[in-house]
DNA sequence: ATGGACAATGTTTTT
DNA sequence: CATTGTCCAT
């Protein structure tokens, strides 16, 4: 029965067997991560007697927490009973709910996700006279994001413009609106975290003592305050398992910081250090392709990826003439191979940058009659239909949820206008209570001694609302989360107002019935459970493994999984690398290991597409290949598709003429950019220009920003503009 | 208060 | 192009 490490290589064994403190295990693609964690696990309890009350494994996606959860059980059975294994943010709204007595909210909080930040941050804006346009909110977000996850808190947040205090002062309203609400939004739930055992040792070395044995997967993706979470959880032991690689880190933008690996070694100078090398996913061919694509980036340790597979079939690059070509390839390679038995349709997937480049696969798909599916949670949870009811929701189970009534009070239209609303909430504010509060008041009627501070119109109308929500509210505690949601749909004739006879009307329905069968596996734990899940679903986890479909999905909801084959799409310059990555090399490393991690999901066909023209905003546009495409030494690769393309590529050595012709905008010669001039960069803001100069066909600036001080960048790739 | 017509505007990745 | 915001008539 502990044949289980007898399955293991040497590297693995090693690893699973290691001894007390601080191990870090270097994991490349296809090298046995997770079983090397879920066979950890299984040592500690079995050879170690350790129970699995005392094990903590922290992952970033539900779905990998229920694989582990899964596969430990089948190791150990009804022992393994017991475990702490979750998310970073699912176990910190336990630890938040259960120490709530500690902090300024109360433990039925709710957790908002990021279209909900946006509008706080909009609320934010309005109390303080600022304008949207000005301080774009998704912005103002992002910041506000960004010093969460550095563990600032708006009295420390550091000031060095004019723009840095107005952030300041949004960031510091909002934190007030959350809590005048009783919210959390994602970041918040690592932040209150960590600040309650900085504050409350005595709980930490509570959590400490109970976790002595802490397991994280995909370290490299960890941001600052989760590091400091488990710096803080592991003090007292130092038991602190982590399993990561850099070269797969793909998060930065969300905070991530694959440094933390480094960070790891030097807070921990003991720490066992174990390499994972060898893959058992891929076919030696696709390994190849995979090294010589991540070997470009700089600063890395080099990492042999090796497989007892053997070579396999050549890694297929293929030209299409533009993105509907590309589409037709891929649909039609996947109907060739099926039908002559080599694959079967669940064994494909399909690989793209941006969200926006499924919309025509998908239309591929349909006018093919194949059926797939589509990964990402934030399509489904993002759908108008579904916040509408999760709103109404939350509004039940707590009146003082502002937004939630916000969003909910005049939807389907009941005549409560901005006017009408923008009274409630005054009268709120004057009897200093929540607008929810003073809406269940208004339900008694002319009663209300706030019935007189309406026009009878807007009176008879928030009443008749309030009433609705008494009723609900009567029966929150006896229903199970689906029949309270039946009871609002009837009551609100959500049907009858999204079914207009469009075929977009149907759809939205559909959405809603999807909606049910998610709340109907909650009978028995909940309302709460579910609004808490449902807030914090990963893409990954709206995958559903058993539908043999092939599956489209993005590069980075790909992560931590594996496909017999794989289609990578949209292999452009400005797509993958994306624009936005251009003027910043970090940036730029980024993509190229979004690149890897796409590459390393193939088992044992791999297809790289580039097309060569695209329909982008109402135009037909050409596009240049992906520069990381030519990192590949042309003897890995089988050519297919658009012939010239070929010739292209083996004249680009001699600088031939179509390279002119190909380029659309030749660079401008003249200098565009005066010293003096005020200029706009995309992601920097407003700043001076202070020189330019020509340089290899390009206008290279230098310019002082306001907010981040001197840049050096190329008029080509930098998107500036003039302002005038 | 509501819904339609038109203009502007923006285009990454997601717990 | 597609979404979102703004203005205007009902």
């Amino acid at each position: 029965m502990m044949d289980f490490l007898q399955k293991l290589n040497p590297q693995q064994q090693q690893a699973v067997t290691v001894g007390a403190g601080p191990v870090l295990v270097l994991a490349g693609p296809g090298s046995g991560k997770t079983r090397v964690l879920t066979a950890r696990i299984a040592y500690l309890i079995s050879h170690h007697r350790v129970y699995p009350y005392n094990i903590l494994a922290v992952t970033f996606t539900n779905k990998a927490a229920r694989e582990m959860e899964t596969r430990v059980m089948s190791l150990l059975g009804p022992r393994a009973r017991g475990l702490t294994l979750g998310t970073f943010h699912s176990t910190c709204a336990r630890i938040l709910r259960q120490e709530a007595d500690h902090l300024p909210f109360t433990s039925n909080f709710v957790i908002f996700d990021s279209d909900d930040q946006i509008d706080i941050v909009r609320q934010a804006l309005a109390d303080l006279n600022l304008d949207e346009k000005r301080y774009r909110p998704t912005a103002i977000q992002a910041y506000i994001s960004a010093a969460k996850n550095e563990l600032i808190f708006p009295q420390d947040y550091p000031i060095q413009t004019y723009r840095d205090e107005v952030i300041k002062n949004v960031y510091a309203r909002y934190q007030e609106i959350l809590l005048a609400i009783n919210g959390l939004d994602f970041d918040d739930l690592l932040l209150w975290a960590v600040w309650l055992f900085d504050e409350h040792p005595e709980v930490c070395a509570k959590y400490s003592r109970r976790f002595e044995q802490v397991l994280v997967d995909e370290f490299q993706d960890t941001n600052m305050a989760q590091y400091t979470l488990l710096k803080q959880l592991t003090s007292f032991h130092r038991n602190i398992f982590v399993v990561g690689d850099i070269d797969q880190s793909i998060y930065r933008w969300r905070g991530a910081d694959y440094r933390n690996v480094l960070r790891f070694e030097k807070d921990y100078p003991e720490a066992q250090i174990i390499l994972l090398e060898q893959n058992y996913r891929s076919t030696q061919s696709i390994l190849d392709v995979a090294m010589a694509v991540i070997d470009h980036n700089p600063h890395r340790k080099p990492k042999r990826l090796f497989t007892q597979r053997g070579r396999g079939i050549r890694v297929v690059l293929h030209h299409a003439m533009d993105d509907r070509q590309e589409a037709a390839f891929v649909v039609d390679t996947i109907a060739d191979l099926v039908a002559r038995g080599e694959a079967r349709p669940g064994d494909f997937a399909i690989m793209y940058r941006t969200n926006a480049q499924s919309r025509l696969l998908e239309e591929a798909f349909l006018h093919a009659g194949m059926p797939y599916k589509l990964v990402g949670a934030q399509r489904f949870y993002g759908r108008r239909e579904v916040k509408d009811i999760l709103a109404y929701l939350r509004l039940v189970r707590n009146p003082e949820d502002e937004l939630s009534l916000t969003r909910a009070i005049n939807v389907p239209p009941r005549g409560i206008g901005e006017k009408t609303l923008a009274t409630l909430k005054v009268c709120a504010r004057r009897a200093s209570m929540s607008p929810g509060n003073l809406l269940l008041e208004l339900s008694r009627g002319d009663t209300s001694p706030f019935w007189q501070q309406f026009p009878t119109r807007a009176a008879t109308v928030l009443q008749q609302f309030g009433a609705l929500l008494v009723h609900w509210r009567a029966h929150l505690n006896e229903l199970p989360p689906l029949s309270l949601m039946d009871l609002i749909l009837q009551d609100i004739q959500y049907r009858d107002y999204l079914e207009d006879g469009s075929d977009e009307g149907r759809e939205r329905w559909e959405n809603i019935m999807e909606l049910r069968r998610l709340a109907a596996e909650y009978t028995e734990r909940g309302l709460d459970a579910f609004l808490e899940d449902v807030a914090l679903v990963s893409d990954q986890d709206t995958l559903d493994d058993s539908a043999s479909v092939p599956t489209l999905l993005t590069l980075h909801a790909a992560k931590g999984l594996e496909f017999p084959i794989v289609f990578i799409v949209g292999l452009n310059d400005r797509v993958l690398p994306h624009v936005r990555s251009f003027d910043d090399p970090e940036a730029m490393q980024e993509e190229r290991r979004l690149f890897y991690v796409g590459i390393t999901r193939a088992k044992d066909r791999l297809y790289l597409v580039v097309p060569l023209n695209r329909h982008a905003y109402g135009f037909y546009e050409p596009l240049e290949e992906s520069r990381f495409i030519s990192d590949i030494p042309s003897s890995l690769l089988e050519y297919s598709g658009v012939e010239q393309v070929e010739a292209f590529r083996l004249a680009a050595s001699a600088p031939a003429d179509w390279q002119k012709n190909r380029v659309t905008s030749t660079p401008p010669l003249q200098p565009q950019f005066q010293p003096g001039a005020r200029v706009l960069h995309p992601i920097w803001g407003e700043g001076m220009v202070l020189n330019s100069k020509i340089q290899d066909d390009d206008e290279i600036v230098d310019i002082f920003f306001e907010d981040v001080g001197l840049k050096r960048v190329a008029a080509s790739l930098a998107r500036l503009k003039l302002k005038v």
